[in-house]
RNA sequence: UACCCCGUGGUGUAAUCGGUAGCACAACAGGUUUUGGUCCUGUUAGCCAUGGUUCGAGUCCAUGCGGGGUAACCA
């Protein structure tokens, strides 16, 4: 994992957490005195896929209440459906939740209890409350009605408890095929809560695990192992998003109905969604399949693996996830929180260069062939100890296309004809002429500048508003930059009417590369990993995967506020 | 259509036992500034509705309205 080799360790400071209402129920336990103060969370993936921004909030927020309680939180993989699991996600969700900045107290395995669950599935069978159902899957759901419709009882839940017993047997022994029969809890087959009609807690599966091997070939369903696995490991607070509410009473239900050593209590919140982007599973993994973006990597991803290639930092994410808080109110939060909080972030501890993303040939005409002066410019304002280095001021230089306009709108001070702008930590210099190739385009500016104008001075006192960013024409190196844009256009992605796709709502500028950026010749030995913030224009972040020790290759984390294209936005209207 | 959960400025959220509705982001206005960045100051703007209990309701109760979840041998 590469972070950050030269920026400021710790220079976003971490605040308290903000209070919330699980705050209020873990209070309200500890003030019962229940399981003697202690408080034990989990964060409990199943390992199918990688991580993303809402698992970021909920692994903030099961290690943070660790934190926040002197309490534990272990790492939990729940991995019981090994057709989908395999061990590289296991390995890139822990590097994952490393990154984010999280230890955990202890790395379980649901398949790790894989035994004792077995021995609880025989409590249940023996006290005739669970039984073996020979129904297949299309009868279990026929039979168990739906959410309007009453269900009936299978033809096998009065088999006695030897029965089943025997039979729950030679399913573990391999004896059946896949989907041949059924473990089920017996509970109520007509409640308004599908999960409490008679729920099934074993499924034959003669599949290959990624842990176990061949040991098994019956794999116990979710809500037969996360209660389970939580009361074994002592966890306290079983924190889950808001669609497993419905599975509460079932939770519940099991603990009261096995012998387990500690009965944990399941608090459901409700799950991150942020605007201009999707956070599901499935519609991630489609977006890799179809070739959309580059892999789970892509730094236009949602996923932790996504947002670090793009250049945010761990810091930055935690900020974000204290900021939007902890609710049971479905709700969607702006993009420009996360935007924030890595500018937040960055402004303290990027250092500052300069970058010409669409080079304009300037020539000083008042300069000789061949001038060469050093000038120092500061790394980072906002960090004194950083120091300065100088940068090489030329006869012919570069500046942004964006910053000439020969008609220049109202408020623009920037350089036109006959105007004068600052040159960032150089001289102030003036527009004389413009020349153009025979299409018309702007090819060339020759300008004049003012000697007695070094060091932010102007001599006479005259006030140079305008400001712009430039590199020596001479001394610049070229390197590609790929500035990233949000991945869909619309606010909603999955907001879609009936029958269209929505990824017809993908942005198809998400991602424009530069090959030819002007850079200024300390940035070629940018280190891989290391922030930037390019004077006037964004943050940039040395893609480890793709630079090349002299040959950097810059992703745009994130742009500067740009108040000048809301003026001119507004303008428009 | 059944059951469960949830409604606080534009957005995300707070308010101990029922006692002046606060914070952050956004927006807008101004100040500082060799980044139209940062920073600082200020402004706009909210308890879903109706009724009830109470000296007093965002908070308790009832009804209505609105949003979400749930019908996998997925998690």
């Amino acid at each position: 994992m590469t972070d950050t080799p030269h920026a400021s360790a710790g220079a976003a400071a971490e605040r308290p957490a903000h209070h919330h209402f699980i705050h209020d129920e873990i209070d309200a336990d500890l003030a019962q005195g229940k399981h003697g103060g202690r408080v034990q969370t989990r964060f409990p993936p199943e390992p199918n896929g990688y991580l993303h921004l809402g698992h970021a909030k909920a692994i903030c927020l099961n290690f943070g209440l660790a934190r926040k309680y002197g309490g534990k939180c272990n790492l939990r993989f729940d991995d019981t459906t090994p057709t989908k699991e395999n061990q590289e996600y296991v390995d890139s969700i822990q590097e994952d939740v490393r990154w984010l900045g999280f230890e955990w107290d202890a790395l379980f395995f649901a398949s790790d209890f894989f035994e004792e669950l077995y021995q609880y599935a025989e409590h249940l069978i023996r006290t005739g409350v669970a039984y073996v159902c020979d129904l297949n899957a299309d009868q279990v759901a026929e039979y168990r009605g739906s959410l309007d419709k009453p269900g009936r009882p299978s033809p096998y839940r009065e088999r006695s408890p030897e029965e089943s017993l025997a039979l729950f047997r030679r399913m573990r022994a391999g004896e059946f095929p896949d989907g041949a029969r059924t473990l089920r809890a017996k509970i109520d087959i007509n409640s308004p809560n599908p999960n409490l009609r008679d729920p099934v807690l074993y499924r034959i599966m003669h599949a290959h695990h990624h842990r176990t091997g061949d040991k098994w070939c019956i794999y116990p369903m979710y809500d037969f192992a996360h209660g389970q696995c939580d009361a074994l490991e002592a966890i306290t607070h079983s924190i889950c998003t808001l669609e497993f509410e419905i599975h509460r009473p079932l939770y519940k239900w099991l603990l009261q109905h096995l012998p387990v050593p500690h009965h944990p209590r399941q608090i459901e919140f409700a799950r991150l969604n942020v605007t201009y982007t999707v956070l599901s599973k499935r519609k991630l993994l489609e977006l890799v399949q179809t070739g959309i973006v580059s892999g789970w990597d892509d730094p236009r991803m949602p996923t932790l693996r996504g947002i670090r290639r793009r250049g945010y930092t761990p810091e930055a994410m935690r900020a974000f996830c204290d900021q939007i808080g902890v609710a049971r109110f479905n709700s969607t939060v702006d993009r420009v929180v996360l935007e924030n909080a890595i500018r937040d972030d960055l402004n303290k501890r990027a250092l500052r260069a300069m970058a010409v993303l669409d080079p304009l040939l300037v020539t000083i005409e008042n300069l000789p062939e061949g001038h060469v002066e050093w000038i120092d410019a500061v790394n980072n304002p906002e960090d004194p100890a950083s120091g300065t280095r100088k940068l090489p001021f030329t006869k012919r230089i570069f500046i942004d296309r964006d910053d000439f306009r020969e008609d220049p709108p109202k408020k623009y001070f920037r350089l036109s004809p006959g105007k004068e702008v600052r040159l960032r930590y150089a001289y102030c210099i003036t527009c004389k002429e413009v020349k153009r190739d025979a299409e018309g385009r702007i090819t060339e500016l020759v300008c004049v500048y003012d000697p007695a104008t070094a060091n932010g001075t102007t001599g006479d006192g005259r006030k140079v508003k305008g400001i712009v960013h430039w590199v020596s024409a001479d001394q610049a190196f070229e390197a590609k930059l790929r500035l990233y844009d949000h991945l869909f256009s619309a606010e909603f992605p999955d907001d879609v009417p009936e029958g269209v796709d929505w990824k017809s709502n993908l942005n198809p500028g998400s991602l424009v590369t530069l090959e030819h950026a002007k850079l200024e010749p300390s940035l070629r030995n940018a280190p891989s990993g290391a922030h930037y913030q390019f004077e006037r224009v964004g943050y940039f972040y040395v893609d480890p995967k793709d630079s090349h020790p002299g040959a950097p290759v810059f992703h745009r984390t994130v742009t500067l506020r740009d108040s000048w294209a809301k003026i001119e936005k507004r303008g428009e209207e």
